[in-house]
DNA sequence: AAAGTTCACGTACCTTCAGTACGTGAAGGA
DNA sequence: TCCTTCACGTACTGAAGGTACGTGAACTTT
């Protein structure tokens, strides 16, 4: 069957507004970047821009959700690796750090994505994805008795806002053992919710 | 001496304009506040504003200035209180998790914070002011050797990370036993750095 | 295959916003 | 008393996000 020319077209345009966007948004930031820059980058007008979006927000929520998606399968392709669930926690920790240390994700995923799109839909996002990750690992590690029985949401926000703000602390850091630091602060702090 | 008339009127106007901004950055959010907004509450003119601020955004810095030196003193109030350095960060951590449920000080000092400004200069600012505090109580724990010798940079971001998400989580939860388990988390990570 | 319908845009326009240029009148100094 | 300074107010501008409507090619129907 085929797919359609008009079909194909309309996703070559929506996938050139969302790749331009999310360039344009990671290097000058959401606000300092206008719609009529997007649109002659992508090679459209902002009557394409607005037949596939219904605002400027959305755009970005868009191309967060791609950023929130890459950032959660790099994450998830780390961890599984692992056999050990404890070690599949240290690992995925490690690989966001990691991962978020990249400017791009950086400025969508953690600086600009609360402000935008406002900090419940951020965290909503965010649940669905790499959140989910982490809530998951920590729930299995508590059932299986590895971790000291307690709450898992508190926990999961205390972990996930540290590697946030590490990640952001890192990006901009320039000592290269600054990584390796955080990293092993970030483990101890991990085996303290071990069971003795 | 007279403080003058004029600058007496000047300082009136000041803080009629970041004390309305505030109110309406904090309800509203910064992207969805207009300066005819702020001029209007204010009682004057957007001439008086650019008379004082040069910009929207710098407008949003005093606000931001003003709110972080409000919740330093409300944590180093209760830190102070203590005798004990280990129990000043105990109870510094736990009055910043109570003093920043505040919706006021969430929008601003959490969310537009960082998008506003930019991080670097959002946690520049930060470092000025609470975080200051935490990093310091922090490099006394390990001069003393109750916490295990490491750098303070790290754990300082570690730290304050998953104290703002935790805070933000904290404004939006609806079960009062979520701040107690939080805490519990908090404090039981905050125990893992203590030398055995 | 011809006529009708849908749809993925382009064009032109509107509104609102941050920011600026300049005027003004009262306060302060000489 | 005259001159200067300064804390605003007024009037305007450019650009931004957003909208109304037109258009031609792709699909559907008969």
């Amino acid at each position: 069957m085929t797919r359609g020319i008009r079909a194909e077209q309309r996703e070559r345009t929506r996938q050139a507004l969302v790749r331009e966007s999310r360039r344009l948004f990671a290097t000058l930031g959401y606000g300092a970047v206008g719609l009529s820059e997007i649109v002659r980058a992508a090679g459209v007008t902002k009557g394409a821009l607005y037949h596939h979006f219904s605002s400027k927000a959305e755009l970005f929520r868009a191309v967060l959700e791609q950023v929130q998606e890459e950032v959660a399968e790099r994450i998830a392709e780390t961890a599984d690796a692992r056999e050990d669930t404890w070690e599949q926690l240290i690992s995925g920790c490690q690989a966001f750090l990691t991962v978020s240390t990249d400017p791009v994700i950086q400025r969508i995923m953690l600086v600009d994505g609360p402000a935008v799109l406002g900090w419940s839909e951020w965290r909503a996002m965010n649940e669905t994805t790499s959140g989910r990750h982490l809530a998951q690992v920590l729930g299995d590690l508590i059932e299986e008795g590895t971790i000291t029985a307690q709450p898992v949401e508190p926990l999961t926000h205390l972990l996930s806002g540290a590697m946030n703000e590490a990640a952001l602390w890192l990006a901009a850091s320039k000592d290269p053992a600054d990584l390796d630091d955080t990293q092993n602060a970030l483990v101890a702090m991990l085996r303290a919710l071990r069971v003795t």
